[in-house]
RNA sequence: GGGCGAUUAGCUCAGUUGGUUAGAGCGCUACGUUGACAUCGUAGAGGUCACAGAUUCGAGUUCUGUAUCGCCCA
């Protein structure tokens, strides 16, 4: 074995044995419920970045944990075609090569894209499987499948005949750089510096009388471009500044159109004037408040955000060109009032982040009130559990004011809206099939809706089109529905909240039973990482730096549920100083042990001869028990750190290196010794599996074939399936736990007391003790204590009436120990730090007397609780005395 | 405007039914290459747990308010 751990070496061996040994594929076990996970599908638009990195750790300690334990575990890879994504990245390209998708057609151009996804499919492939991805690839689907895609033509129709799925005309968020409508979802609102102009409208006169000066109506605007497009000024009813001019008319600057004032709720009073123009085209507010009142709509800005023939003489215009040039014109006719510094909420297109351009359009929705009460309830009454808790409230209020959903795009790439329209008789026909008649006229000049689906309307389908639907395949049966889905809170509604709308809607149960929410992987800074500030980090550079589970352990063990992470490098090389340390601490166990036959024994099998023995199968038993239960609640983090602590801190700096003293005695005693430090090391590896699985893999498979005459009685042939160590109650030991803990204490302030006195490295020193009760106990550590606190054999007595003289003093616990240290000991130096000591435990003895001298404290805590208290303080009364009484001789001795 | 989160050691973070003297890694200081590991070991220093109240025998942990930062929704 190597002297270091190279991750480079073994990582893709192992993933090769694990997926052509077919482990990742489902074991069937009947007697248990299957534990299964759809992965969140990637876009194929890119390479995977950290946030895919993490999601795929995280599934994966989930698969793993669940099929060591026995459990008949599926994990459904996948890929997303991401409509405008991918059709903008190929149109890109198109533009290199200086030509478009227009020029090449649809077909030609669907070909392009193809290619692409071909090519990026297989590096998210990849890229899956060097992050040590045990997902079942045989099961791999792409959202534009044919099977997929028949799901999608299958809820299409289903709500089409429902009456879910209407087509209307509505205003709509239309981005002209993708030139297609975007849903509510699809745009961000970013709080912008802009301004609020303030424009006076002149009034028409009421009849019979002279416009008088000052007959004017103002109105605050944001957007003064459109009110080229306005047809009412609207004020609140209970405006009472404005009750006398409702009904009558305004005139709109520069085209003179005649107006009403309307009357309606919508209107704020205290937003600007209190009265607001009205462009029912260019507004979703002023859209309603249009229908509302009858009002015509003017769209003065077009598709390709251009102003219309409707702007007059600003058509042609680029609608920001426009906007200045109008409020030019309006300055120079003195019909602006003011204009204000004002934070604007401008929508922004997620994709290209241009701003987006209500418009009236003609397109697909889907009805999601009634679809949306059924996943509300599912959280509330708890078919389905939020973890963290805390994003109920989130996915709660956003199913409460759902609005409907916009699923058609004006896109090439994704699934063609089944939808034909009949050139001869006008009829419109939904169908699963492609027709090629017009059943309403039998006639044949049919045409195909042009648009696509949005992307998410096939993903809100992923648990269960995966597996088949709409046939119903065995896989649905056995798997549907899954056990976690697990993803980064930003998609709850884009994606988390629609699969259960989806699910319960066409199964009839909700397609998971608990929803895990990781938080985002931010850089070093804690910015976000984004392509355009170029701060990305790219998951296969980690990899090839650190290792694979270095990164998986780092992204696992560096934040809570939830909670957004910094990667930073130093905790990473942390990590991968940890998979060096398991590799080590590996070697040390085969090397120190190979002479030694046995092989790996089973846990429960191995016979505990000394404290340390039994120390560290405690210490493992309570692990297990605490790791299980933490992966149980979905607390990986802390799983993942517990485990470390315990192989760093109890399995190598301690067991270990006792185990070196062990392993120097007679043949029992190495013979168990070795039987100890293997079962240990065994069952560590299993716990580590699904955080680290190459590194474990690696180790483990050296100590299988190590194991070789004794292989039958292994329970498997690779870590990945060997069972998920169980809790042994016997193992139990509470006074191992108390005595190792002070011998620990001795032994660390021995250390601390040679590292204090310069003591030679190499030089053992005497060690006088006296321990009460602790004789015989003491008596069996003593090799421990010269090895590891290298001393020389410790004189033990239950009491010392005599004292050393010369001598440094230290207290663990009870336990008084004496150094020698003939020359070296400075006696105003010992004194003050006795001093120093003495007044520390004088502090902690008085807030404890404090504590209970307070009735309300005796009477009201728990008996357990004030129990401890006084043992304590007992304790430390106990300690005070003896340093005392110990600064007494020393302070009699000093000249 | 509404909601959520964060604020703990120089840095990055744990601390999940309220109960030892609040922990880890990195960094820092001292010592060390003893046959697993210098990607290491041993030991040490370092914190009024953002602030102000409240509840409680007892609060980093529960509640209210404030401040700063971040995110989501409208």
């Amino acid at each position: 074995m190597p002297k270091a751990y190279e991750p480079q070496a073994v990582e893709a061996k192992w993933y090769r044995f694990w997926e052509e040994g077919g482990y990742f594929k489902p074991r069937p076990n009947p007697a248990r419920k299957p534990f299964v996970i759809s992965m969140p599908p990637p876009n194929v638009t890119g390479a995977l970045h950290l946030g895919h990195g993490i999601t795929s750790t995280i599934e994966d300690i989930m698969i793993r944990y669940h099929r060591m334990q026995g459990d008949e575990t599926l994990w459904v890879p996948g890929e997303d075609h991401a409509g405008i994504a991918t059709q903008t990245v190929v149109e890109r390209l198109l533009a290199t090569e200086g030509t478009d998708r227009h020029q090449i057609g649809r077909e030609a151009f669907l070909e392009r894209v193809w290619q692409w996804v071909d090519q990026y499919k297989s590096r998210i492939q990849n890229q899956h499987r060097r992050l040590g991805a045990s997902c079942d690839w045989s099961h791999e689907r792409f959202t534009l499948d044919e099977g997929l895609s028949k799901a999608v033509r299958e809820v299409f129709v289903r709500l089409y005949e429902e009456g879910l799925i209407y087509r209307g005309e509505r205003i709509i968020n239309w981005c002209p750089v993708c030139m297609s409508a975007l849903s509510d979802l699809e745009v961000n609102h970013v709080n912008t510096p802009g301004k609020l102009t303030y424009v006076r409208y002149p009034l028409k006169p009421v009849d019979g009388q002279v416009a008088g000066e000052g007959d004017y109506i103002t109105v605050a605007t944001t957007r003064p471009e459109t009110i080229l497009g306005d047809t009412a000024i609207a004020v609140n009813p209970k405006d009472h500044r404005y009750v006398n001019i409702i009904g009558r008319l305004a005139i709109v600057p520069v085209i003179g159109r005649e107006i009403p004032i309307v009357a309606d709720e919508a209107v704020e009073a205290d937003f600007g004037t209190g009265a607001v123009k009205v462009t029912p085209a260019h507004d979703p507010t002023d859209f309603e408040i249009g229908q509302r009142h009858n009002l015509p709509r003017i769209q003065v800005i077009g598709f390709d955000a251009k102003m219309t023939a409707e702007a007059g003489p600003y058509a042609g215009q680029d609608r920001h060109e426009a906007r200045k040039n109008l409020v030019a014109d309006l300055e120079k006719t003195g019909l602006i009032v003011k204009i204000e510094d004002y934070v604007v909420p401008l929508g922004r297109c997620q994709r290209s982040d241009t701003v987006i351009e209500p418009l009236i359009s003609k397109q697909w929705f889907i009805s999601m009130k009634p679809l949306a009460t059924p996943a509300l309830n599912a959280v509330k009454y708890g078919q389905i559990k939020i973890v963290p808790e805390r994003f109920n409230k989130t996915y709660f209020d956003w199913l409460e004011n759902i609005h409907d959903w916009c699923i058609s795009r004006q896109l090439w790439w994704g699934h063609r809206i089944p939808v034909w329209y009949c050139d001869s008789c006008g009829e419109m026909t939904v169908s699963r099939e492609d027709i090629t008649i017009c059943p309403h006229c039998e006639g044949t000049q049919l045409r195909q809706d042009e648009d696509v689906l949005d992307t998410w309307f096939s993903s809100w389908l992923w648990p269960f089109s995966t597996l088949g639907w709409p046939d119903h395949t065995p896989d649905l049966q056995r798997y549907y529905p899954t056990a976690v889905m697990e993803t980064g809170y930003d998609i709850i509604f884009f994606w988390v909240a629609r699969m259960v709308m989806s699910g319960i809607h066409f199964m009839g149960n909700a397609p998971f039973s608990t929803i895990y929410l990781h938080g985002l992987v931010r850089d070093a800074k804690g910015e976000k990482m984004s392509k355009s500030k170029g701060n990305v980090i790219d998951p296969l550079e980690v990899m090839d730096k650190f290792g694979t589970d270095a990164l998986r352990f780092t992204l696992a063990t560096s934040s809570t549920p939830g909670n957004d992470m910094k990667l930073i490098d130093e905790r990473i090389v942390g990590n991968r100083n940890f998979a060096n340390k398991i590799w080590n601490a590996s070697r040390f166990v085969l090397m120190t042990t190979a002479d030694i036959p046995g092989g790996v024994p089973a846990i429960e099998s191995v016979q505990p001869q000394t404290l340390a023995d039994r120390w560290i199968l405690q210490r493992f038993e309570r692990l297990t028990k605490t790791v299980t239960r933490l992966i149980e609640e979905f607390q990986f983090g802390e799983a993942g750190r517990q485990i470390n602590d315990f192989f760093w801190s109890d399995y190598c700096d301690w067991y270990v290196e006792a185990s070196k003293v062990q392993m120097r005695g007679d043949k029992q005693t190495r013979q168990n010794t070795a039987g100890i430090l293997r079962a240990v090391l065994d069952q560590s590896l299993r716990l580590l599996h699904p955080f680290m699985p190459f590194v474990t893999e690696e180790v483990w498979q050296y100590l299988y074939h190590f194991s070789q005459p004794d292989r039958a009685s292994w329970p498997a042939s690779a870590l990945i399936i060997a069972p998920w160590p169980q809790y042994h109650a016997a193992f139990e030991d509470e006074t191992a736990e108390q005595q190792f803990s002070l011998l620990q204490q001795v032994i660390t302030l021995i250390r601390d007391a040679r590292n204090q006195m310069n003591v030679e490295r190499s030089h053992r020193n005497p060690v006088i003790m006296a321990v009460g009760e602790d004789v015989s106990m003491f008596e069996a550590q003593a090799p421990l204590i010269e090895f590891l606190a290298t001393t020389e054999k410790p004189q033990l007595f239950s009491t010392l009436a005599q004292k050393p003289e010369q001598a440094m003093s230290l207290l663990a616990g009870a336990v008084e120990i004496y150094l020698p240290l003939a020359g070296l000991l400075d006696i105003g130096k010992e004194l003050a730090r006795l001093d120093k000591e003495i007044v520390q435990v004088q502090q902690e003895q008085a807030r404890l007397q404090g504590k209970l001298s307070n009735q309300n404290f005796v009477s009201r805590a728990r008996p357990e609780v004030v129990e401890k208290e006084r043992e304590k303080l007992a304790a430390h009364e106990e300690r005070l005395s003896k340093l005392q009484a110990r600064r007494n001789e020393l302070a009699a001795m000093q000249p």
